[in-house]
RNA sequence: GUGUCUUUAGUUUAUUUGGUAAAACAUCUCUCUGUGAAUGAGAAGAACAGGGUUCGAUUCCCGAAGACACCCCA
């Protein structure tokens, strides 16, 4: 017998684990419900075609594709001159959902007549990456997003930080920094320094400024076919530092021959100054070596990012022409997702759950036999109804291990109903912690849990 | 897509110049059929169901799978 497994990449989760995911669950969702947004569900399988071109050359590569039922090799034409690019087309038409935000738009556009916008959706379900797993990093993982249709208003940008500072501190996520930059500065600055098809190995290089040091980093883009000049150009972005207003002044002169440039600065400077009057600036950051590998995005563009821990712990941002694709112009969305996985892993290794959090059996009921045990099933149906957890042991086997089960399952209390109980209509009741127990009757019974 | 490491009971780890595998925790049973988390006794359970080298492989080689790192990302 081979053992049994599970892909590598996707997990079970225990009782003990998924009391902690819903905690995070159910504190983002109540945290979305006060922003009034509301609850949408898409499905795990959508259209190859919907999603295909939506995330970048790489993105494509990670989409988990669904292999045709039936004969799907029978409609192939010419099967030896294929590649696997030209037969992924022919024998695969759905795939798994790579994010939240591309069904997210199918579904705008294919519903529009029933939603008012603005529509504010939040959506909390798992999407899946055929990537190579790593710490921190599933192939089946759960996304929890927050996104705005039908509104350009910076307004929306402001609330999302807003919602971000309150559910990281709320859920108290260590040393969180709420990272935000604009897609349009950096099309101003590929403007200005004249390499617009150049802007993602710029940033990608600027991004390892603090790992690898200017020197090098002017020696990759080199490398990567940005003009001298341009580097030239570029430095005093790079080199950028000081307070963030002394930053944007900074951007505001270099980008000053960019009208494009300059709207994506005063966007941002308008979500700073926002974010400060309702006092959620203290972890928000301008990084202009934020790019985000969705092309998608067209204003600003967030990532959140935790105290010891590698890669985003969320991210998002601002997207003008997602729904265009499926044939809604001129509707423009935000939005932001919460990874749940990695939230859930900062928080473990830190230590951040609350105690208390699993919910067990309030009472267990020992079982002395068949007449026993039904009138504890009616004990129990009063107790129930009062919303109290309880179960009866299934066979009226050894006390102790009745006892066991109870102990490790971290039950409460334990009643007994034995012939005594029955005759005198009470219930011995023990106390799991202290050891103490006493007889009661049902009213009772009831007050002491 | 690239690289590094790992692979033995449910879990965590031993073992050997290549000669028939050991333990802890967990599970179950008994000690103890109306009182658990204690002690003691016992049971069941393993080498990637792949290929190769070898008289013989858990040990060496290949393959496979997993973990981690790069890339990219939640």
């Amino acid at each position: 017998m081979s053992k049994p497994s599970i892909p590598k990449g996707t997990r079970d989760f225990l009782p003990q684990q998924m009391v902690k995911r819903n905690y995070l669950f159910d504190t983002l969702k109540s945290i979305f419900k006060k922003y009034a947004f509301l609850p949408i569900e898409t499905p795990a399988v959508e259209n190859l075609s919907t999603l295909m071109g939506k995330y970048g050359e790489e993105g494509d590569r990670l989409i988990f594709k669904i292999l045709n039922s039936g004969d799907y090799l029978s409609g192939v034409t010419n099967l030896a001159e294929q590649n696997s690019s030209t037969l992924t087309k022919e024998i695969s038409e759905k795939a798994l959902r790579y994010d939240l935000t591309v069904p997210f738009a199918r579904f705008v556009v294919q519903n529009q007549n029933e939603l008012h916008f603005p529509f504010k959706r939040f959506q909390i379900q798992p999407v899946w990456r055929a990537d190579r797993p790593q710490k921190g990093r599933y192939r089946e993982f759960f996304q929890c997003d927050v996104d705005v249709v039908g509104s350009d208003s910076l307004l929306y940008e402001v609330e999302l930080v807003q919602i971000f500072n309150e559910a990281l501190t709320q859920l108290k996520v260590p040393g969180f920094q709420i990272k935000i930059n604009n897609r349009k500065i950096l099309s101003g600055i590929a403007e200005v320094v004249g390499a617009a098809d150049k802007i993602v190995d710029i940033t990608v290089a600027i991004d390892k400024l603090d790992k690898i040091g200017l020197e090098k980093v002017n020696e990759e883009m080199l490398q990567k076919g940005v003009s001298q000049e341009a580097v030239g150009k570029l430095q005093p972005i790079i080199q950028m530092s000081g307070s963030t207003a002394e930053k944007f002044a900074t951007l505001r002169s270099v980008l000053s021959s960019s009208a494009i440039g300059i709207k994506g600065v005063e966007e941002l400077e308008f979500i700073f100054a926002s974010s400060a009057q309702l006092n959620v600036d203290q972890n928000l950051k301008l990084d202009i070596t934020l790019a985000r590998g969705l092309n998608y995005y067209t204003g600003a563009i967030f990532e959140v990012s935790a105290e010891n821990f590698k890669g985003s712990i969320c991210g998002g941002g601002r997207y003008d022409d997602l729904t265009g694709i499926f044939g809604l112009k001129g509707v423009s969305g935000v939005g932001i997702s919460f990874g749940a996985d990695r939230i859930y892993d900062v928080l473990e290794e830190n230590n951040l759950f609350p105690e208390n959090l699993l919910q067990t059996t309030d009472v267990l009921f020992v079982n002395f036999g068949d007449a026993e045990a039904l009138y504890s099933m009616k004990v129990m149906q009063q107790l129930r109804s009062r919303g109290i957890s309880c179960e009866l042991y299934p066979s009226s086997g050894k006390m102790q291990k009745q006892m066991t089960y109870a102990n490790n399952k971290a039950v409460r209390f334990v009643a007994m109903i034995g012939t005594n109980e029955m005759n005198e209509n009470k219930v011995t009741l023990k106390n799991m912690t202290t050891g103490e127990q006493q007889m009661l009757d049902v009213a009772q019974l009831m007050d002491k849990l």
